[in-house]
DNA sequence: TCACTTGAAAAACGGTGTTAAGTTAAATAG
DNA sequence: CTATTTAACTTAACACCGTTTTTCAAGTGA
């Protein structure tokens, strides 16, 4: 006769060896790069045959969009922590800061989140759940909204998603410039937390009213 | 007795080699995209077993940069197509432009020269040729410059390279995610017309000082 | 005890970049 | 003309990779 519990401490295990999957991949990914991280790396990490992963993970691209999940989680929990900020302008300001800082501060999930061509939609994680980028658009997204109503956007901007397009692809490329071309000998960046300010500034004062500059 | 002219016609075999090597790995990465191109698949391409390509390029890598250095030569084509425009800000406006337009056109290869981190510098590769970047950026940094003699940009911006990293950040950021997410479900990306000529627009409006708008 | 499910591992498949060892044809020297 | 060297090229192999199939052993239910 089995005891009840017994199935329940299987789906423990199970759950706590998917964790160990992650955290596992996460940490080489941070530690090794993404291409330098193999299934059977993983594997010898968590001390397992390269097969339990595919019990767990229907592929490898599975995995690289669980933890992509999860790291869009942080992403958001980084830009919710920004305190309240009435003036909506300097929200975003905030906000794109934050996106910049944790982009330069986990380069390797930056890089998992942003600069990989996704996989094509497999319908079934369509319904499944929302879009996990979203959360932390949401923010950016709500701020934006802000400003409009306000009226501290200039005339000429109108379409909230292009006005949200336009910072996020400003502050990607800073980030995406820095990650990329940060050891390149041929080009000497300046300083990433002054190019992040000038990006933040330039972007600002192009879309917005002119107002008592920060 | 050797005729003179045998050892020129090997040489100028084994340029010819060369040469089907690099347009038929070209060719592929354009039209299967850059992580499905194999150096099998180069050879089969061009009829030779796979080991020949290692007799013209030390590594895959080297044989990538190679080409990188090519399309660099025809993004510096493309910007320096761009007529005469005595309005420094109008011709950083228009470099922006072919730059993006450049991009999107040929996203396997902006991809190859702005979109993967690049190996450590070889010793051997810094002095033997310049900076294959450079012939583009020169071409900004000029405009740029231009634009600084004449009291086009805003006081505060005084850092040459600064003011062209900000913006090279700016449409690199609307190229990359354009490439990046066009494929993405989750989120819809507004036209790249328009994105293009906002971010144009916002950062010139933001480092310039005002003017009659284009 | 015996059949059956289940979790994990071993082995294998087809692919990758790369290298070492052969082969073969051309160019040279005597 | 013939022998030898050289160069171009291929074949075979190595060590990986993601993934699938097969095998195995331990636990469960009757």
């Amino acid at each position: 006769m089995t005891i009840v519990g017994i199935v329940e401490r299987k789906e423990r295990e199970k759950e706590e060896l998917r964790r160990k999957i992650m955290t596992a991949a996460r940490k080489l990914f941070v530690e090794q790069g993404i291409e330098n991280t193999s299934i059977r790396k993983i594997a010898e990490a968590i001390e397992y045959s390269p097969t339990v992963i595919y019990l767990h993970f229907p592929d490898k691209e599975s995995l690289l969009q669980e933890i992509c999940r999860e790291d869009f989680a942080a992403l958001h929990a980084a830009e919710a922590s920004i305190g309240r900020i009435d003036d909506p302008v300097q929200k975003i300001r905030a906000i794109g800061m934050a996106y910049m800082k944790f982009g330069v501060e986990h380069p390797e999930q930056y890089q998992l989140m942003f600069m990989r061509r996704h996989a094509p939609p497999t319908a079934d994680d369509l319904k499944e759940r929302g879009d996990p980028t979203c959360d932390g658009y949401a923010i950016l997204e709500h701020a934006v909204q802000d400003a409009l109503q306000q009226g501290r956007i200039r005339p000429e901007y109108r379409d909230l998603s292009l006005i949200c397009q336009t910072l996020w692809a400003g502050v990607h490329g800073t980030v995406a410039i820095e990650i990329t071309m940060k050891s390149n000998p041929w080009i000497q960046l300046e300083d990433f937390e002054v190019r992040a300010r000038t990006m933040l500034d330039v972007l600002i004062r192009g879309m917005c009213n002119n107002e008592p500059s920060s």
